[in-house]
RNA sequence: GCCGGGGUGGCGAAAUGGCAGACGCAGCGGGCUUAAACCCCGCAGCCGCAAGGCGUGAGGGUUCGACCCCCUCCCCCGGCACCA
């Protein structure tokens, strides 16, 4: 460590001025030299705990969004290990995707070479955070050593039917040139860079998520926020019901002789007077009659350009064509005619709604557009037999409905469910409103899908033992919209695994969101090559037991990477359960100004700066201290200056303490507040209240600092105390505890210490101050024994002038005493 | 529209039925210093000279007592939204 050239180390008295850089730099050095955070998978007499923080894209600078969820995630796991746990806390890069190409394309640099670059540089900056990340697992997913896994996956979804290839129309970004899965089309654009979506018919791989819909709707046992819970239950969308089949008038040409409804309002089904497919049914074409073929044609084709956000608009007027066909409710026999509109979507149930105007707004307003008849039957409570004026959803008894009549319309659910299904017409069932997920993109930065395409075979995969399936790095990578790997004739060229014939590998890479549904099962065992990783490193260390991350990825990575550890868990590769049993979701750091940072807005705090003007344990310690970490809030440039000025009065006090004498009463002072102090920071830790923690240790430094101000403190006492703060210190703030705990004389390191345990004795007080009241009003604060009771305190009260004044002439009705807290003297 | 989360000093916040504003920023006064910075001490919700009164988005309720529980409404943030 250098001495810099202030004047006051020259002299003997002048005390050594807390130097954060200096000391972090030197502590760094040191803990790498040492592998002092290397994680065996086992060591005796030690449980595991698996704490996993979302690992970055490497866009290029660590930003203080990321020292916002790791640092406190950091202190965690810090906190987790001195508490007697084997803590693994690994780190890596999700480092496939879009950007690097994008930015490559403007800078003329290769993606993987800018994405290397990147990874160096932000190793660096995560390394000055001085976390315990144990660096020996770290994984990078763009590396051959870890896609050929991700490509194995691919594979084994292919050989459980997971994983399937079929066209349809897709979400299409046109400037990223690339498909989307729904998830990654926020309101009708694009997630990633806000162009409007399109649609576009195309052959595409898809995930059969939707399989396992069910299970996942399941989370409520979970230890996650609710909220997170709540978004994933919305997502998935469950909703009960019945599929109705109506028998087409005249059956098509290929024999089909029905079409079927998806509704959940089978207790209606008297009341249909039309139907409604989706403009893509595969039907429209085979029923349309040759008098409305031009209409519907033409309606297609407005249908088919409109974007998803006109399409999504619910404002947007109900309009549709009628395809001049017609089938039968089998019912009531009813003639329905079979109309086509955009507000029924392909995509959900069977792509075809049956349209009861008298009870749904939707149906009701087409019908009105379009002189559609409204045929009432559930009755609302005295209806007149009058047209309704608007549609009825709300409950009621049937009418108009044969067998049915007088049955409320919550019994008639199931029970026309139930005749249809005797009667072979459909049933209950139940429809999700998950997708299955869309998992191919047209671009290069990615893991090629590991898929052959052989005349005469088919689709055939790649066997294991050849994965790799290399992704070549002299490519044009341009984004075009046609798959830049389609354009490498060596890449697309190959030979049939099974016939050994010319075939052609599958050309589109993997979405990223698949290399991030299994990172945490690799960090385990990061460097195995015989497999993705081995039951015995699954078993040491999954399921994940805290994990933290932003709630932006509620319906995306941890849906996906429930949906990944389910397979996984189905093919004996992982323990029972789920992937992440507690999962924490801190709040989004904005700028200043309250807004979300971003360079445009120029209101971006670089993390790097405040590191190099303050310190690594500064920095992290105001990102704690800013306000309960679920909340997030602005950066407040002008607020770091208290931190560092708390931790600069650590330094003072334990570096340049008070006389030390033997002083009983104020040792059991100090003591009580020391004690009292490590209650709170532990169950503030534990409660993740990274705030009231570090405001705690402020008080206990500041009564520290006044001990000083005063000159002398027992000690015994100060010493215990300087230890406790330094070990309550070490999971926030690393270095400066170790640096602390170092000049104290103690053996290296702080960070191998075990937590202390407070003692409760020494926190009880010998006197309590309570508020006295008047009819709920303070009038005084009176000093007794803890112990005291009503009337001892009553009694004391009564002595208070203050409090006797509001007593005169008075009558007590009633006495309310909280013991250690108030007394509360109601009168009249 | 539906579902979550929030609204407390000039600012970040604390208190989850019991002394509202801990801790910190900014501010004011003082000390140290040739001086500045650092550092240290003190003051500080609002009105008021004071006694006292008022005060946790607004209004109502429950309670001896409400930031906290209940009802109605307003505003901000997030999610979902033609899912039949």
């Amino acid at each position: 460590m250098t001495t810099d050239a202030t004047t006051d180390s020259s002299t003997d008295s002048a005390p050594e001025r807390y130097q954060p850089r200096a000391i972090e730099r030197r502590w760094q050095a040191r803990w790498e030299q040492d592998d002092l955070y290397r994680t065996p998978d086992h060591v005796e007499g030690k449980q595991n705990r698996y704490h996993l923080t979302m690992f970055p894209y490497p866009s290029g600078d660590l930003h203080v969004g990321h020292w916002f969820a790791m640092a406190p995630s950091d202190t965690l796991a810090r906190y987790f290990r001195m508490r007697g746990w084997n803590v693994l806390f690994p780190m890596g890069f999700d480092a496939f995707g879009l950007p690097a190409e994008n930015a490559a394309f403007k800078g003329g640099m290769h993606p993987k070479d800018w994405t290397d670059a990147n990874i160096v540089r932000m190793r660096g900056q995560l390394k000055a955070m001085g976390a315990t990340f144990d660096w020996s697992r770290e994984v990078n997913t763009s590396l051959p050593e870890y896609y050929r896994w991700t490509q194995w996956w691919f594979v084994q979804l292919f050989k459980q039917g997971l994983a399937y290839r079929k066209h349809a129309a897709a979400n299409w970004c046109p400037v990223d040139n690339t498909t989307l899965a729904n998830e990654q089309v926020v309101d009708g654009c694009c997630e990633r860079c806000g162009a409007v979506v399109e649609q576009r018919e195309m052959e595409q791989w898809f995930f059969r998520i939707t399989k396992y819909a069910e299970e996942l709707l399941h989370n409520e046992d979970l230890d996650w926020p609710e909220h997170v819970k709540l978004m994933q239950r919305n997502w998935i969308g469950r909703s009960e019901g019945a599929e109705v089949a109506f028998a087409l008038e005249h059956p098509t040409a290929d024999g089909t002789d029905e079409v079927r409804v998806f509704t959940t309002r089978p207790d209606t089904l008297h009341g249909v007077t039309f139907m409604v497919l989706a403009p893509e049914h595969p039907l429209v074409d085979a029923i349309t009659t040759t008098e409305h073929a031009d209409e519907v044609l033409a309606y297609k084709d407005r249908a088919a350009h409109a974007t998803e956000i006109e399409r999504l608009s619910t404002e947007r007027e109900k309009v549709g064509v009628f395809t001049g066909a017609y089938c039968i409710n089998h019912l009531t026999g009813d003639r329905v005619p079979i109309w086509i509109a955009d507000y029924v979507l392909a995509s959900y149930g069977t792509g075809a709604v049956m349209a009861v105007p008298a009870h749904d707004e939707r149906d009701f307003a087409f019908a009105t557009k379009y002189g559609l008849p409204i045929k009432v039957v559930i009755a609302p409570p005295d209806w007149d037999g009058q047209p309704l004026e608007a549609a009825w959803h709300d409950e009621g008894t049937l009418i108009a409905s044969k067998q049915f009549d007088r049955m409320s319309n919550v019994e008639a659910k199931s029970a026309i469910a139930g005749y249809l299904a005797e009667q072979g017409w459909g049933g209950p069932t139940v429809n999700y409103r998950l997708r299955d997920w869309l998992i191919s993109r047209q671009r290069y930065w990615g893991a090629p899908i590991p898929m052959i395409n052989c005349p005469d075979d088919g689709l055939v995969p790649v066997p294991e033992d050849q994965l790799p399936v290399m992704l070549p790095y002299d490519v044009e990578f341009r984004p075009t919209g046609q798959s830049p790997l389609s354009l490498s004739e060596e890449f697309v060229n190959t030979t049939c695994p099974q016939c050994g014939k010319a075939a052609r590998r599958e050309t589109d890479t993997m979405d990223t969101f698949m290399c991030s549904s299994w990172y945490y099962m690799r960090y385990p065992d990061a460097h195995n090559d015989e497999q993705p990783f081995s039951r015995a490193a699954a078993d040491a260390w999954l399921p994940v037991d805290q994990y933290t991350g932003g709630s932006e990825h509620a319906t995306m990575h941890l849906l996906y990477a429930r949906f990944f550890y389910t397979v996984a868990r189905d093919l004996g590769l992982v323990p029972e359960g789920e992937p992440f049993t507690r999962y924490f979701s801190q709040g989004q750091i904005l700028g200043p100004d309250g807004r979300r940072m971003s360079k445009s807005r120029g209101n971006v705090v670089a993390p790097d700066d405040q590191v190099e003007k303050w310190g690594a344990d500064c920095f992290r310690a105001y990102l704690m201290f800013l306000g309960p970490w679920d909340q997030g809030g602005p950066y407040d440039v002008d607020s770091i200056v208290g931190v560092s000025r708390w931790l600069n009065r650590v330094w003072t006090v334990v570096t340049n303490p008070p006389a030390l004498v033997e002083d009983a009463a104020g040792a059991r002072d100090l003591r009580r507040l020391a004690h009292t102090t490590l209650a709170k920071v532990t169950e503030d830790i534990e409660e993740k209240r990274f705030n009231t923690a570090i405001a705690a240790m402020m008080e206990l430094t500041n009564a520290m600092q006044r001990l000083r101000d005063e000159g002398h403190a027992d000690a015994a006492a100060w010493t215990e105390t300087v230890d406790l703060l330094t070990l309550m210190l070490a999971p926030p703030c690393p270095h400066v505890a170790e640096e602390l705990w170092e000049r104290a004389g103690h053996a290296y390191s702080v960070h191998q210490q075990s937590w202390p345990e407070y003692d409760p004795a020494l926190t009880v007080r010998d006197t309590v101050d309570i508020a006295v009241q008047v009819n709920g009003k303070v009038r005084d604060r009176i000093s007794i024994a803890p112990s005291a009771d009503e009337a001892t305190a009553r009694a004391a009260a009564e002595a208070s002038p203050r409090v006797a004044d509001h007593l005169v002439g008075k009558q007590v009705v009633r006495v309310v005493f909280v013991p250690e807290r108030l007394l509360n003297i109601v009168v009249r």
